[in-house]
RNA sequence: GGAGAGGUGGCCGAGUUGGCUUAAGGCGUGCGCCUGCUAAGCGUAUGUGGGGCUUAACACUUCACCGAGGGUUCGAAUCCCUCCUUCUCCGCCA
């Protein structure tokens, strides 16, 4: 969340950021609330101040025996008066609060003003698009030629949506996850978590995919839990409400889960094979940084999520994501796009984002500074990089006109030395 | 799932017949003094968040926070209720 003082010093700032992010959070509204809280904390505070000074001298006069009765006549009325007003009080932080969770985070200025998808800009691209002397499949028909995947057993079990990957298939994805979590353990330097699939709300708020995308999400009502849509959920939030020391930072974690998102709205978008599904394997990096810095570190995270690319040697291209596509919570967010040969176009296989103090304000994640003082730390993430879309732009990149697919070399020793499916 | 015992400041730990404790004492840490150096010793400071005052910061002042949320009371770390969580034992289970 952001800074009740930054947005009442820059409203009208804030409200652009709200039109341009295409979100709905009313700024004449929440400071209204704000300005009723402090009004309602002010009352509350010297009704309180009243009340325990008049209560030490009740307490002195009954430790020497005399009487107080008219002190506690009187403090009875107060007393009343500060339970309604703290009813009042307790009322509107509430309000305050559930209003100040709805309001997006400001871009920076290097965010290109848009409306969609269509005015994101294209930074560079990288490799080239592979020629083929052949009409290239799509990956369905790779997969289905070589039994890679089990689209409609999957459906049977589940529901659509939920793929099921079958012998090579399966080995190939698992070879994915395994070769990406050590290339950044290896050659990033990224420490390895492996988190719960399962949060709670509290944690969920944290990073700010509550309260806002609830109906995004797949839950357990029985206990309040949500399945995680990302890592980056249980990741960022593993030092919620603690203080680090400044030479615990930067923190760089990278994790594999799964991701679980109903994709509410979407249907009938994307939805061939592994393009859009409700179910799919990520590996994620995460870091918690100081302020100063954050944005070098954004460009280095590119690069830590390009290099998975470069190594599988895949045609891609990234993109600087406009507001009007810019995440609730996000700064800046850097997509990365890979070239699939079949579908003959760009799928987005990462999504490198800054949310500067964003997140660390909501949930509490700070480091002592120089000063003595606590900070916000600056909390990044980016997907290094979901499978689905991956093992399709592999599947189309490598394939040969028999059908057959050569396997990408760094993902050989995961696969037992196997070169050709 | 059942039974019992706990959850206090960076850490340890007192406080549970409600009121000279709006958290003692210790450790750790910062600063100062002392001292060939170090250690020891002495002194002093040391939580988080919000509000008021201030151009702003400092300072000052005030409120809240003893797992979380309610309640009783003039007054709650202390009493009552609900929930979470840790440990021990039992049961069930991959």
């Amino acid at each position: 969340m952001l800074d009740l003082k930054f947005i009442s010093e820059n409203a009208e700032f804030v409200k652009d950021v709200v039109k341009n992010k295409k979100e709905k959070a009313n700024i004449d509204e929440l400071l209204n609330l704000y300005e009723n809280k402090k009004k309602l904390q002010f009352s509350f505070d010297n009704l309180k101040a009243t009340q325990n000074k008049v209560s030490k001298e009740i307490a002195k006069k009954k430790r020497n025996k005399e009487n107080a009765d008219d002190l506690l006549a009187q403090m009875k009325l107060e007393a009343e008066k500060v339970k309604k007003i703290n009813a009042e009080l307790s009322e509107s932080s509430k309000k305050l609060e559930n209003a100040l969770l709805r309001v997006p985070n400001v871009y920076n200025k290097n965010v290109p003003i848009g409306s969609s998808e269509d005015d994101n800009e294209i930074v560079r691209y990288e490799g080239e698009k592979k020629e083929f002397s052949f009409k290239p499949k799509t990956h369905i028909e790779i997969a289905e030629k070589n039994h890679l995947l089990d689209i409609e057993r999957g459906t049977k079990l589940t529901g659509s949506g939920f793929p099921t990957y079958v012998n090579k298939g399966a080995m190939l994805e698992r070879a994915l996850i395994n070769f990406m979590l050590d290339f950044h353990i290896t050659k990033h330097g990224y420490t390895e978590l492996k988190v719960p699939f399962m949060v709670n709300r509290k944690t969920m708020t944290g990073t700010g995919q509550l309260p806002k995308l609830e109906n995004d999400m797949y839950r357990i009502t029985e206990d309040d839990l949500f399945l995680i849509p990302t890592a980056e959920v249980p990741v960022t939030n593993f030092y919620a409400g603690e203080i680090l020391n400044e030479k615990d930072l930067p923190v760089k974690f990278v994790a594999y889960t799964p991701c679980f998102r109903r994709e509410a709205g979407s249907y009938g978008k994307d939805t061939k094979g592994l393009q859009r599904v409700h179910q799919f394997n990520k590996v994620e990096m995460v870091r918690l940084v100081k302020p100063e810095n954050s944005y070098e570190i954004l460009d280095e995270m590119v690069a830590d999520a390009e290099d998975i690319l470069k190594a599988l040697k895949l045609h891609y291209r990234v993109l600087n994501l406009c507001t009007g596509d810019l995440s609730f919570a996000s700064a800046q967010t850097f997509d990365l796009e890979v070239w699939a040969p079949g579908a003959q176009k760009y799928l987005e296989v990462s999504s490198i984002s800054n949310f500067e103090d964003f997140q660390s304000r909501r949930a509490s994640l700070r480091f002592r500074g120089d000063d003595g003082k606590p900070h916000f730390v600056h909390t990044l993430n980016g997907s290094g990089l979901a499978t689905p879309r991956t093992f399709i732009a592999i599947l189309e990149t490598y394939q040969n006109e028999d059908g057959s697919i050569d396997v990408p070399k760094v993902l050989q020793p995961y696969l037992q030395g196997l070169k050709k499916i």
